[in-house]
DNA sequence: GATTTGTGTGCAAACGATTGCACGACACCC
DNA sequence: GGGTGTCGTGCAATCGTTTGCACACAAATC
């Protein structure tokens, strides 16, 4: 089979534990001995094994990444990203897709925690409660979702949102609708919670959903948007406001002619569509840099201090492309 | 810490043998044995550690997938597929991304083969050589490359390519480019050589490229589509092909007007571009599933037998769409 | 009733590393 | 020249499972 500690060690003359040292602590050997065992590890292409060092270390250098769904656009940067970081300080990443189901999710938390040393949950779908529950048993760190005593990393929607309201208003717009997403979703809390306030009393806030955040869902939500009558919409994702445009543009209305369309998230899919669509910046592959690295300090640090769960929070953006514009008959 | 199989021992007083046996081999027990260790696990909330069975049985029951960029949206529906079949059948799913780089992809299964059982190359840049010796020390299995010996699941792209350029020539055109992808792509291979026969004489192709596989590669070809005169061209991918039609479209040169341009994978941003792009569609999701199961049933055959490499070939299709026309001042 | 055949459990040795402890060698100090 | 350190290395226990072997007991065989 595939060569082990012992065999360096018989060809290096020495015993085991010197080959472990010569890794872990070089610089207590001395040189000539490190040098011959470093050298018969090279010859003979020695890798230790990182099961058996899990086993006694307890720590396995690999990290569990959960995503509602890995064919939204929305997360491969963000993987990509979490993949390189965890890489650069010598882990692995397990990933998994929770086909947006709460109950998955909250499984393969439990599957994985007995081969990873944390796992990083990506806009979870569980309850707030069972996220709590789940950290005892293993660390846990977040992206888009708060939960206190448990480190995060979120984006900044409520300025996003807030400020793509204020471009419609700005437009003309006053007769508004926030096309929601998942009902588990923080971000779509968080949202909602946004557009009515900052509308006040500039324009009024229809809400439609929750939807699952597909283009198939915003393509059957376009009927319900011409019924409401409003002029403009802002939609909890990207994939929901191309659905948007493309069931609009089937029932024979214009974006943003008719309806002026602001999507969420930024992915390369708005700059693509015809019209290119207005949508909120957001930056997801910072997001899964900051999470390993926050996860991975918090399972470094000492288990007894009660750290205090860092936070970070990520700035979003609005990029204004051609899916908005004032509303028919507005003067401009 | 975490509860053991000692634990459960204890508590259902009897042997930590017999415990492992209730787990693996339920029948050998005496049903009242059975039922009694398998209701203390169950209240005290045991898991067997993967790390420590992992350490005995010599299987980790893990799968490395590397694909050449994440991000890429070729990949994400068969990391998906590939994760869920994995899952089914008790397995979890390391992902890494090797960036298009030959040398990290080399090192990534060296650095995951000691802790998985096998890994799966999606689009492979190493050469063929590289994989029969990374293949001695780890099972492999791969996707879109064909290596005697080594299980793997292609997409027939040459059937694709071939329907593709007749398509072209059907339409009239008469002088076509291929805009090829990464060198050591084997679909670019198989491809570039398909193009040439099937032209025949019935047209003429060029080759440009080679080039990396994204739509800034495809912007920055377009002016040399131009310089060449071509009237139709056939890309490595989708993104190229993107990349192609927004150059072409800087330059002022229309698709499907000026020029037909045809991409390859079928991604979601096919249907999203204006003209919707005409494409090759390849079933990536069941290369996914397809390939974690070749793998599987490879891993678990006796390590004796020689037995046949087996390999899966997926049925491509033609999808037409609005970025191919006839040449200008054809009849039609 | 002795011998064979099962059946259900316990025992203990792996698997491949890490790590606290012990110990010999040598240098240093007074 | 006997204590006192320091340094480099070996020893052996440990991590949490699996699994071949042994053994006790019961049922079946002659």
């Amino acid at each position: 089979m595939a060569v082990t500690i012992k065999d360096v060690a018989r060809e290096a003359q020495v015993h085991m534990s010197t080959v472990s040292r010569a890794f872990s602590m070089p610089h207590r050997l001395r040189p000539e001995t490190r040098d011959r065992v470093l050298e018969a590890a090279r010859i003979l292409g020695y890798r230790p094994s990182r099961v058996a060092r899990a086993l006694t270390t307890g720590r396995t250098r690999n990290i569990g990444f959960i995503v509602a769904d890995i064919a939204n656009p929305f997360f491969p940067p963000m993987i990509k990203a979490a993949e390189h970081t965890a890489r650069s300080r010598d882990h692995h990443l397990f990933i998994a897709d929770a086909s947006e189901d709460p109950a998955i999710e909250a499984e393969l938390v439990d599957a994985l925690a007995k081969q990873v040393d944390g796992v990083i949950l990506c806009g979870p779908r569980i309850a707030n409660a069972k996220i709590e529950n789940l950290s005892e048993t293993i660390p846990i760190a977040l992206v888009n979702r708060k939960v206190t005593g448990i480190p995060s990393v979120t984006m900044d929607v409520v300025h996003g949102a807030r400020v793509a309201i204020r471009h419609l208003l700005d437009l003309g717009h006053e007769r508004l609708a926030y096309v929601s997403g998942p009902r588990q979703s923080w971000t779509n809390t968080q949202i909602r919670r946004t557009v009515g306030a900052t509308a006040g009393d500039r324009g009024t806030v229809t809400v439609l959903g929750p939807n699952t955040p597909t283009e198939d869902a915003g393509m059957a939500v376009a009927a319900e948007i011409v019924r409401t009558g409003v002029t403009a919409v802002l939609a909890y994702n990207d994939l929901i406001a191309i659905g948007i445009i493309e069931g609009l543009d089937a029932l024979g209305v214009s974006v943003p002619g008719d309806v002026s369309v602001i999507g969420i998230d930024d992915t390369v899919l708005g700059r693509l569509t015809r019209p290119r669509l207005t949508t909120i910046n957001v930056p997801t592959a910072d997001a899964g840099t900051a999470a390993v690295d926050l996860l991975l300090q918090y399972t470094a640090g000492d288990e007894d201090a009660s750290r205090p769960a860092a936070h970070v929070s990520l700035p979003t953006e609005l990029i204004i492309r051609d899916s908005t514009a004032p509303p028919r008959g507005s003067g401009s």
